[in-house]
DNA sequence: TGCCCCAGAATATGATCAAATTATTTCCTG
DNA sequence: CAGGAAATAATTTGATCATATTCTGGGGCA
């Protein structure tokens, strides 16, 4: 009954209410892309809500929308799993980041403001701390957000959730090959990207980008094939 | 252990009963393809739930999956609708289809069987009639299918999709332009594509595929830029 | 013009029905 | 008599609906 007006005096707190399908969406994410969640490891809705403690409904409609990104796939009739991927999937995942990663670099590097460059900085910074102390939850998780930031700044919103729907497709993956090497033989072409990008050289950070993807997606595909025959 | 024989005698007849939230996905998709969903226009769950005959929880996991592939857009707080392509979004998609659509093209071009010529050029002569006929929403569905049909001859499921979902953005806005302009004024270079697929001309079918694109979009882009101001 | 209240829409829960997978039992064969 | 396969029973899971709750937007009133 009580009419709260609205509280904004906190400003921190500037979600005050966020659907739970979307809060799941989020924790299921995270879960394909950091966390526990392997490939090929089935999952069930009622599973699901249990572990999260919610309701079906808003599972099964974060659920839908991860399967319609290709985060998870329809693992025949009862069960949702995260995708094994083929030899084929990982040949085509380079081919489409080998476009649309350099693309996106370019376009950032055109349009990067300084305090865009200082978050990118930032970014790699954490993530060579969390290469050092081996951390590799923190590793996956950094990886992922200097290249999603990159995409931001480039405003480019269709080619960036291209990007980011590849990026959840071969996540998983990559958090298994990164278990198996451990974090430090994992080199990333960041510091040249980031002297194009202050040097404003559109070029040399496209290519410095294309280099990192495909060191790292050769990792992948290398990693799967030697190792796990039907993956 | 042992592979329990299921039945695979009846491969066509495989669909005795589909979920109600896949034929709702089905109908809107189509909806927003080919029917009436304007883009711009805003939709209820609870008006579709009535208009298509289906209780809310279907309906809302269709518009999640949908919403996630970028075919709608959560307008403000309260309301779905099919998103307005902004100039800029217009060049992301031209660039976007004018890498991944050729480069389906080509690999359609090495694994094409001469069944799936036939049925390339059968889809090439239904769309024909359509244009005689000036049937505009017959037009569309078959331009589409003969492209999608291209994709899956591909054998790429990865690059498919993101062509898939390219198509669900600017095909709202392509049915608006076609309905402007009448299906006369509709060149298209499917033939030259077929003639090159026939010879087994892989660069031939990529670049009439390319022309093909850029040509159609271009006009999607010229006629939005000179009629709706914020389209 | 500004504020408050109300109608309506969206979100979320729990229950119910149907389908499938698993476990158990029984029967047949070697 | 023992081992295994097929059939059936039981539990689990998914799909859908009806309903309660929350929130937004608009209209009415001061």
């Amino acid at each position: 009954m009580t009419t709260t007006a609205q509280d904004l005096s906190t400003p921190e707190a500037a979600l005050p209410r966020l659907p739970a399908h979307e809060v799941i969406y989020r924790q299921l994410r995270d879960l394909v892309l950091f966390g526990d969640l392997a490939p090929g490891e089935a999952v069930t809705i009622q599973g699901l809500s249990e572990r999260l403690g919610a309701g079906m409904t808003p599972v099964r409609e974060a659920l839908r929308r991860l399967i319609a990104e290709g985060a998870l796939v329809f693992q025949g009739n009862r069960r949702v799993s995260v995708p094994l991927l083929s030899a084929d999937n990982i040949s085509e995942l380079i081919l489409a980041r080998q476009w649309v990663d350099p693309h996106l670099a370019l376009r950032a590097t055109e349009r990067a403001r300084l305090s865009d460059l200082n978050q990118l900085r930032a970014l790699d910074d954490e993530l060579d701390v969390a290469i050092a102390r081996g951390d590799l939850r923190a590793y996956l998780e950094l990886n992922y957000r200097f290249h999603k930031r990159l995409y931001e700044i480039a405003e480019a919103p269709i080619l960036a959730r291209m990007a980011d729907g590849l990026w959840l497709r071969f996540g998983p993956s990559l958090r298994v090959v990164c278990g198996r090497m451990g974090t430090q033989n994992l080199p990333d072409k960041h510091k040249a990207m980031l002297e194009a990008m202050q040097a404003r050289d559109s070029e040399a950070a496209a290519r410095a980008i294309r280099e990192d993807v495909i060191q790292g997606m050769e990792q992948v595909r290398q990693s799967l094939e030697q190792s796990g025959a039907l993956c």
